[in-house]
RNA sequence: CGGGGCAUAGCACAGCCUGGUAGUGCGCUCGCUUUGGGAGCGAGAGGUCGCAAGUUCGAAUCUUGCUGCCCCGACCA
């Protein structure tokens, strides 16, 4: 993408109304823009994080034998009567009315949506486990939004429910769905916790959430200091037994949000504990038969008897984590985009735009990252060098590689990482290379 | 939902106390000079001062109401 065709519009100073590092620095990159309090646009160059984001959530859910579907935003309130949450939920739900005066509301989360597409549709043990998802966006009417995205009203969240024929298997399925969140943060660049969760007003009794790191975190966590050097898991297909294994081991360390922190109490030694503060961005629940039992939801076991399905449900904030990573990964000038999440791999910064020499090498290296699949921003305009090095470092591309007529001279371009801040001068060929794969 | 604050050009702000029809920096446009970490000079464009009522000869400025946004707390992917 040529920066000279590219929508990016990003400020120098930082808007008033954005406190915390992740919400300043989206504002000043351009990646979103702000439509009423809580609600936001995605411009171009948070769009493509977004996606991101998404596709490897995606892609993990997939492999752990989710399926994808897509619910729709809008609801019927007759479906909330049915579990009884349609007075329950209070005023964090949006309420609308249709032309015809019937009760709408936009889903702030889909369990009942999704209990009724179960219950339509499957009638045999046989067909089961089943795990459905979707990841589309929600709208919650928070009293107080606050920290651009990371805690918006309408966010973006990816969120699967399992089906099981009894405890066993919902245990399994959630299992499963903790290891496939382990290996999505990881993905990402990210360390995240589990943390043994409140269950709330969803209610259960098996349930985590998933924090990662970061000094700016809405809330103080306490953990074991090893829990950080576990291995993620492999990206493979575990048995039921080697699942049990994998989450009795992460969850076997110390690990607690400030709320459930009994200082007094604390079961480990004072030298291995450490505090500090954390992003929610996921959570995992097992409910049993909350809503299988007011909506029917039942299949026919083996021995014939029908029998009520055992559900869990699964959410990750995927506009959330776009504010949370960069909460955890930035500096003083801007973002440090992990790889993996990065809007475009490489920045080429052409120093001097109109120059013949440097038009010609910054083109035909563009050329050749394009054709080699890497995600390039050229940046070909006529702004000075010092604001070309400075957009940079701040929309936080993971490597720059700077073509000015004094490199070329000496047939060599610089490239520095973004995150460790190294800068090392190669010629094209090994630029191209290193860029590579 | 309790408490507090703010609203003036795209962004950040001054002006308001003590009423006289709007200003600074950044950004934007044009020109010249500059050119390896957010340049300099010159010339421009851009504002129903959040909305509505009131007081007044006259309101960005005083009064009242409304709306929007932000912050602290209680609550959450």
């Amino acid at each position: 993408m040529r920066l000279s065709r590219y929508f990016m519009p990003t400020l120098k100073e930082d808007p008033k109304e954005a406190q915390i590092a992740s919400h300043r620095l989206m504002l000043r990159s351009g990646m979103i823009q702000q439509s009423s309090a809580g609600i936001y646009s995605w411009l171009p160059l948070g769009h493509r994080v977004l996606k991101k984001i998404e596709q490897i959530v995606r892609e993990e859910q997939d492999k752990a034998g989710a399926i994808e579907i897509l619910m729709p935003t809008i609801q019927s309130a007759d479906l909330w009567r049915e579990s009884n949450r349609y007075d329950d939920y209070g005023k964090e739900m949006l309420r609308i009315e249709d032309r015809h005066g019937r009760d709408m509301l936009y889903g702030p989360t889909n369990e009942e949506l999704v209990t009724d597409i179960f219950r339509s549709h499957v009638k045999s043990y046989k067909d089961l486990p089943l795990n459905l998802y979707h990841i589309q966006w929600k709208f919650r009417d928070e009293v107080r939004p606050r920290f651009g995205v990371m805690r918006g009203r309408e966010f973006l969240m990816k969120d699967a429910y399992s089906f099981d024929l009894d405890y066993e298997g919902a245990k399994i399925a959630y299992n499963r769905m903790f290891v496939a969140y382990l290996k999505t943060y990881a993905r990402m660049g990210l360390k995240a916790i589990p943390l043994r969760a409140d269950t709330g007003p969803i209610g259960g009794d098996l349930s985590h959430e998933f924090i990662i790191l970061a000094d700016t975190g809405e809330s103080e966590v306490f953990y074991h200091k090893d829990i950080l050097s576990l291995e993620t898991p492999e990206d493979k297909d575990y048995s039921a037994d080697e699942l049990q294994a994998i989450v009795d081991k992460w969850t076997g360390y110390y690990a607690a949000a400030d709320e459930m922190h009994d200082p007094d109490n604390c079961p480990i030694a004072k030298e291995d504990l450490v505090s500090r503060r954390g992003i929610e961005v996921g959570h995992i629940f097992h409910f049993g038969q909350k809503y299988s039992e007011p909506f029917g939801a039942s299949v026919a076991g083996p021995d014939g008897k029908e029998t009520l399905v055992s559900m869990g449900s699964y959410g990750i904030g995927v506009s959330r984590l776009a504010g949370g990573i960069i909460e955890a990964c930035h500096d003083e000038n801007g973002i440090i985009w992990p790889e993996a999440v990065a809007p475009f791999k490489v920045g080429l910064i052409n120093l001097k735009s109109g120059d013949d020499a440097c038009d010609a090498a910054c083109e035909d290296f563009y050329g050749k990252l394009q054709n080699a699949g890497v995600e390039v921003l050229y940046d070909d305009t006529r702004e000075r060098a010092g604001g070309k090095f400075a957009t940079m470092d701040l929309i936080g591309l993971p490597w720059q590689v700077t073509v000015g007529p004094r490199g070329l001279k000496n047939g060599v371009f610089e490239v520095k990482n973004r995150a460790s801040g190294e800068k090392e001068e190669l010629s094209a060929e090994a630029a191209l290379q290193k860029l590579v794969g």
